[in-house]
DNA sequence: AGGAACAGAATGAACGTTCAGTCCGATACA
DNA sequence: TGTATCGGACTGAACGTTCATTCTGTTCCT
């Protein structure tokens, strides 16, 4: 057999305990995520996990890196660079935001990873820059045509993040709290708004 | 001895290991928080503890709802409820975010505890309730005289929330995403562009 | 057969909680 | 006043549990 199915076989595996992993931790936190059990939700021995993670901190940190990628590529999904600001930023986002709302799990995860100290800020960092790279150009473009506000690009991107994501959050925690239909449109606007000349 | 001050000799105590408590929780997060360390850091027997709490997760839950109530009291400072609402609007997020900002430790908590499974959502929600009452005064002018747009208080108040929530994080935990200095106010200007009819 | 992949019992560390004992101020009694 | 007794706040070693990790025997593939 050659490399690339070994390969291929492993990353099966490798999955499904990242997936294990996952589920556990975006339902009840880490601390309700032993190892034991997500031997069992991958349908394997405690030990097997070790052939593919050193630590259980790898395990999740692998998991983060894993998770911010799924990200990034939900929200390049059909972006066009070449698209005037406002779309892109409609575009960018809302595919942010869909996402989030469409993968409680994930959003879940997110959180749930965020505030881990299994993962160090330094991470956090990295795994968000292919993101920023993105967002950089379309604020960088929007601010020479005076239609986004003069303010760091941190600034910028970290309050419509920051917003964006507790929105899915209370949506889904606190549906109560939003009789009505929130229309994801809605809080677009909104945070185009914030960020407009 | 009289009954108050024998009240206020527990407190004491009680206050010693709730501040414990949330230095260790703020620092590391609820899983490098033994009851052995907040007593070691309350100077007291691990025992003494559960003279005034049942267990660990009743300890974290008065602690949320201490901090909740220390949260209210600062965004309320000064707060005038006859102001106008933009007035109204910059006083209790300016309150809010300086609070976030000047305590990173109740920051931290806060994110902690946020996403820790020993608080149940309802829980969180009540603890809220008295915020939320005086954001209802206040969003329920600001579309009467169509100052604010005509969207649910929960969503207009959770992207408020979160963006600012998530600025202040940032600025404490990745300082150095922020060369320039960051203007409270321009924070606020873009909060208020955002949900301003 | 031989070796890699695997399972799950075994191990030891860390934790929340308990409890037998200590300490100390208050009270009763002389 | 001086002494004995009490009660409850307090302590921290000990207990049982849970967990991450390791170890050992088994299975599967070539």
């Amino acid at each position: 057999m050659n490399v690339q199915s070994d390969t291929r076989r492993n990353m099966d595996k490798r999955q499904q305990i990242l997936e294990a992993t996952a589920d556990l931790i975006a339902e009840q936190g880490l601390h309700s995520c032993p190892m034991a059990m997500v031997a069992k939700h991958a349908c394997c021995g405690a030990g097997t996990i070790y052939r593919y993670f050193e630590t259980k901190e790898e395990l999740v940190q692998q998991l983060f890196l894993h998770l911010t990628e799924v990200m990034a590529s939900h929200c390049m999904n059909d972006y066009d660079e070449s698209a005037g600001v406002k779309l892109r930023f409609y575009s960018f986002w809302g595919n942010f935001y869909r996402y989030m709302l469409e993968k409680p799990r994930d959003r879940a995860l997110m959180e749930q990873l965020s505030a881990s100290p299994a993962i160090s800020e330094l991470q956090r960092e990295e795994a968000l820059k292919p993101m920023n790279k993105a967002l950089t150009m379309l604020l960088t473009d929007g601010k020479q045509q005076q239609l986004i506000k003069n303010l760091p690009d941190a600034v910028l991107t970290t309050m419509t993040f920051g917003s964006l994501t507790m929105m899915a959050k209370k949506l889904q925690l606190s549906p109560q709290m939003f009789p009505q239909a929130v229309q994801p449109d809605d809080l677009l606007n909104l945070c185009w708004d914030a960020i407009k000349a």
